[in-house]
DNA sequence: ACATTCATTTTTGTATACAAAAATGAAACA
DNA sequence: TGTTTCATTTTTGTATACAAAAATGAATGT
């Protein structure tokens, strides 16, 4: 009998293309950071052919920007990037919560309010890494309850660059609770089934993140002038 | 002095990329049909390099399929893949919409109002072809006068997958009509600057195409299961 | 006739080789 | 000191070579 549930390893230019994407989020390579073949290949121990290939594939979903014969560079949005990029996304979770809303399933929603305490507790504690990946977790979930696939693909490729952006950070207290009251109301209109509601908060959540993601990026922006200008 | 003027060649993966996605949108590969390396290096005269790092781009933008050593295919869309990408597109354009009837400009309005007229000229005429083009150009001036690139990018990488679907196709009369008559409508609320009236226009246009593109799948399939049967 | 096996061919995946463009840096010069 | 030139080195882009997986199809057996 043919082992039809042994799955074959996957290939190596999509093990690459995961494991550079992470480096990318996280900040391991950092916006503006030129992607070296050479040194990559040797980081990775593969050829330059796999590791070429995604490259493409994450120029494609813009993680990535593409040099004509100067290679490859990791993406770094300005101000205004990240403003377009939080209109896109802030659309595209308002769809989301529209239509989880109305096809949610009771287990989902079960799974979304633990989610959501495990994330409270992070709050508790001032665990801000805990915090945002709990965070990210919902914004998920919520993205899957919406039962699109197209939607979820979508909203993946356009929030990853924005990962980058929001991982290290300290954050405003006053934002930070502000963003755990938005919660709680996610959790009613979702709850409720009352999809206007939660594209709303869904919608406003996104543009307080926004302002702190660009309030950051401006901070940071004054602090490299400084080493400049000294 | 250097010539800064004059712009190098672009990269052959890249000419590669471009010259596929017309192949693969126009329908000349169709959908589900594969495509083997061998023969697409000899059509486009290339070697493998360029072209699997074609294929790598276009798998990221949805429009290729890549089973893992078994090579690459064309998308081929199932009615509730189609569905799913047409709420995507109606979100996307709903939004480009919205924004567009704030930042549009006179000369910007100017334009799609003469693209519009050409449009009336193919309709009157039953040029579909020609008909298609123009929609699909007036469309794309009401997301560019969005003046968010994040979202025209979004918008085009999603639409790409759909205009396949969208190219031979005959069409119900009274739907074209009722098609024309909601571009009446979006010139209204542009030229209005009424964001809402655009987005809700615009979000039922959709539905009537999606209707459309749905029927036509059901025909095509139906034809297919009935030279199966014979 | 139909299914199964297995050697052969084809196709895909990865590594390497070669060519062309860009970056580097020392020498020459103002 | 600063800048310009140009040979050298490095890096990118493309082609080819090699390895492994999948497809093909004839031979075998039921």
């Amino acid at each position: 009998m043919d082992d039809l549930l042994t799955i074959p390893p996957p290939l190596l230019h999509q093990q690459v293309v995961t494991r550079l994407r992470n480096l990318l989020v996280q900040g391991e390579i950092a916006p503006g950071a030129k992607l070296n073949e050479r040194a990559l290949c040797e980081q990775l121990a593969i050829s330059r052919t796999p590791l070429r290939e995604a490259i493409k594939t994450l120029a494609a979903e813009g993680l990535i920007v593409l040099l004509p014969n100067r290679g490859a560079i990791a993406v770094m949005l300005t101000e205004q990037d990240a403003r377009d990029t939080f209109d896109v996304i802030a659309t595209l979770e308002a769809r989301s919560g529209a239509l989880a809303a109305q096809r949610i399933t009771e287990a989902e929603l079960v799974e979304i309010r633990a989610l959501h305490y495990e994330m409270l507790a992070h709050h508790a504690r001032r665990n801000l890494q805990g915090y945002y990946h709990l965070n990210a977790l919902i914004h998920e979930r919520i993205n899957l309850a919406a039962k699109n696939p197209v939607l979820t693909q979508t909203y993946r490729a356009v929030n990853a660059r924005l990962q980058a952006l929001r991982f290290r950070s300290n954050v405003d207290e006053e934002k930070w609770d502000s963003a755990v009251r938005d919660h709680e109301e996610m959790l009613r209109a979702l709850t409720a089934r009352d999809g206007d509601a939660l594209s709303a908060v869904l919608i406003s959540h996104l543009e307080t993140k926004r302002d702190v993601v660009l309030a950051q990026m401006r901070a940071i922006e004054t602090v490299e002038e400084e080493n400049h200008g000294a």
